[in-house]
DNA sequence: TTTCAATAAGTTATCGATAAAGTAAATTAA
DNA sequence: TTAATTTACTTTATCGATAACTTATTGAAA
C-alpha cells in the first residue's frame, strides 16, 4: 500500500550516483566511506526521508535488536512498573521492546511466545502465567539458542537465569511483625502453590509461625489465583466457615484489594475485626483506609536487572553461567496491622 | 548467533523433496497443494519444530500483520486497561501489537514513532505525550501512507481519525454535581491546556460553573502536568495562596492522588475541610478514605474502538473519511463529594 | 479424438537491507 | 623504483520468505 513511499538505499544510491552498499556503509558510519560521502548520503537520506526497514535489515543482519517480554498482567501496579523500568533499560541500550500479555492465560503465554520466536527476538524475558505448567516451549527455546531470563515468576529449570525477590524473606517478615504485635489467628491467602511466589511465600509464612510458635490452621489457608477476584472469593470462603482470623497475610496486592472489597461488602472494620497485610506495594496503599502495609519488592530493580542479565547473554552467548539473582524485600509499615 | 537452530523451509522442502514454493504454500493453506502433501509438510514442520521467519515473511509480503502503539504511560490505570483491551482486541484480529512509551517526553515519542515506522507497522494508534507540540511527525506519517488513529489524547488534525471521551460533558457532570450539593467555592486542578483532554475538561467546567452562575476564582484554577506530582503541587500551590476553596476537581486520577497526599501531609480532611472529585476511575478509587467519586471513562471501548478504526482504514486504505468518535463518560459517585 | 480447463506442482523474481569479496587509485614502505 | 598497503568504493551473494509466472498431468467437454 505503501510502496511508492518507501524510500529505499537505491533512491538515494540513484539520486548520487553511488552504490546502494556505499549509502548503506556511511549510513552506519562504516569506516570505508570518506567524510564528504558519508555527508552528502546522509544529507540526501534527510532529505528523502528515509527511514530503514527494520524487517529487510533485519533479516540480513540476523539481529533484531529486539527484545520480547511476556507478562501476565499489565493493568497492574507490580508489572506496569517492572515493564516501564524494563522500557526504560532497554531504550538506554538502544533495544526495542516487543511486549507481550499472556492474561494468566497458559495457552496464549505459548504463542505469543512463539510469535515472538519467530520474529527472532534477541532474547527473551519472561514472567509465566499463574497456569503454566507445561515447561516444552522452553525447552524450545533452548533448542533456538535464543536467550532467556525469567523474571518475578519463574521456573525451576536451572539452566535459564532469573531475577526474582526474596519472596520467602518477605513473607517471613510481614508475618514476624503481625505476630509481634500480638496477633495469633493468622490466615493466609495464599494463591497457586504449583508457582515460586505462591510456595515461596507460603513457606515465609510457615516459617515464621513455626519459629514463634503459632499452629497453623488449616481453614485459614486458602489457595487460588493472584487477583482481585481471588482474594474476594478466598476470604468468602473464610467468612462462611464461621470461624474467622483476626489477621489475613494475602499473596499479592490485588488479593488484598479483593479482600478489603469483601470486608467492606460485609461490613467488618480494619483493623478493629479484621487486619491485612499484603506481598507487593502499589501507589494507591498508602491512601486506603486505612492504609495497607506490605511487603516491598524492588521494581525498578527487578526490571533493571533482568534486562542487564539478557544483554549479558546476548554479548557472550556461548559461555555464560546462569545467574540466579534475589533482590531483597523489605516492610513498610503503615496503619494495618493496628497495635492491640 | 542461532544460525545452526534455525530451520527455514528449505529444510522442510529437501526432506520431502518438493520445492520450497510448495512448502511455504502448503503451511499457508494454498489450494494449490493436495492435501496429502499439505499434511506431509504440516507434520514435517511440527516435527523439525518450524517457525516461520517473521522478518523473512513480512519483507516479502510487506505487510507485518503488527500494530505500533505509542502511550505517554503504562503504570497508570487508565493507560493500563485501555492497553490491554487493545491487546485483546488486536489478539482476536491476529494482529501483533508492539507498544512503545514515551513518559510523557515528546522527544522519546517522536524517535518511538520512527522506529515503528521503521518496522513497516500496518498501522499506528497514538495517545500524544503531554509535552507533543511539533506536529511534523505526523504529516510524516500521513506522507508514508501509514493509517494512524488517535486515542485519548489527540491532536487537532482532522485527517486523522480519533478515538476519544467524552471530556468535556464529564466535566461538566461532576461540576454539576458538586454544585448541586451546594458546593460554590470549586478550584480546578487543570493540567496543561495545550492538549484537548485539559482543554475540554476545563471547558466542562467553566460551562457547568456559568450555567449556574458561580463566579470562577483565577486564583483556584492551577495548570501543570496529569502526573500525581502535579497533583501535590498544584494543591500546595494553592494551599500556600492562602484562600481554600472547599471543592477540588482534578483532571485526572494521579492528580487527584496528588492531592489527596498533599491533604493528608498538611492535616487536612476529605471532606469535611476540602472535597474532592476527578476525571477517571482507578481499581482503587472505592478503597480510598473516603472513597474518591469521579468521572468514569469507557477505558476498554476505547481501546477496542481504537483497534477497529484502525484495521477499518488498513483494509481500505484509499477511500475512507476520518471519523472521530467520541465515547460517552458517566458518574461514579462514592463518598466524595459529601452532601454539606 | 481433440481441445480446454483444472489440479498440483515447480521456477524465477523480488522484498530491502547487510556481508563478503573484489578492484582501481592513491599512498607508504622497502 | 617497485611492491605492499590503504582508501574508498563497487559487485555479487545472501538472509528467508512470498508473488507471479510457468509447466506437466489429468479429466471433461466438444
Amino acid at each position: 500500500m505503501n510502496k511508492k513511499f518507501q524510500i529505499t538505499l537505491d533512491d538515494i544510491a540513484k539520486k548520487l550516483n553511488v552504490s546502494k552498499v556505499t549509502v548503506s556503509k556511511a549510513l552506519r558510519g562504516h569506516p570505508d566511506i570518506s567524510f564528504e560521502t558519508a555527508q552528502k548520503v546522509k544529507a540526501v537520506a534527510k532529505e528523502l526521508g528515509y527511514t530503514p526497514n527494520f524487517m529487510a535489515r533485519n533479516l540480513s543482519s540476523k539481529s533484531s535488536h529486539t527484545l520480547g517480554l511476556v507478562v501476565p498482567k499489565i493493568a497492574h501496579y507490580f508489572f506496569g512498573s517492572v515493564i516501564e523500568s524494563i522500557y526504560e533499560a532497554a531504550l538506554e541500550s538502544n533495544y526495542e521492546i516487543i511486549l507481550t500479555v499472556s492474561q494468566e492465560n497458559a495457552e496464549r503465554e505459548k504463542k505469543h511466545i512463539q510469535s515472538l520466536l519467530s520474529m527472532r527476538v534477541d532474547g527473551l524475558i519472561i514472567s509465566i502465567s499463574q497456569q503454566t505448567k507445561d515447561y516444552e516451549i522452553f525447552n524450545t527455546i533452548k533448542n533456538y539458542n535464543v536467550p532467556l531470563v525469567f523474571m518475578d515468576r519463574v521456573v525451576d529449570l536451572p539452566e535459564f537465569s532469573s531475577v526474582t525477590v526474596d519472596d520467602k524473606g518477605g513473607s517471613f517478615l510481614a508475618i514476624e511483625h503481625a505476630i509481634k504485635l500480638g496477633y495469633k489467628k493468622i490466615a493466609h491467602i495464599a494463591g497457586y502453590q504449583e508457582i515460586n511466589i505462591g510456595q515461596k511465600r507460603y513457606s515465609g509464612f510457615e516459617e515464621a509461625m513455626k519459629k514463634y510458635n503459632i499452629p497453623i490452621n488449616r481453614d485459614w489457608i486458602v489457595y487460588g489465583g493472584f487477583g482481585e477476584a481471588d482474594g474476594y472469593n478466598g476470604f468468602m470462603k473464610l467468612y462462611q466457615s464461621g470461624n474467622l482470623p483476626d489477621f489475613i497475610f494475602a499473596v499479592t496486592y490485588p488479593v488484598a484489594l479483593g479482600v478489603y472489597a469483601a470486608l467492606m461488602e460485609l461490613g467488618l472494620k480494619i483493623p478493629q475485626d479484621i487486619d491485612v497485610m499484603c506481598f507487593g506495594n502499589s501507589d494507591v496503599n498508602r491512601f486506603l483506609s486505612p492504609s495497607l502495609s506490605c511487603v516491598d519488592q524492588p521494581t525498578e530493580e527487578l526490571g533493571k536487572k533482568a534486562v542487564e542479565l539478557i544483554l549479558e547473554i546476548i554479548k557472550n552467548p556461548t559461555d555464560y553461567t546462569p545467574q540466579h539473582i534475589e533482590l531483597p524485600t523489605s516492610l513498610i509499615v503503615r496503619d494495618t496491622p493496628k497495635i492491640l
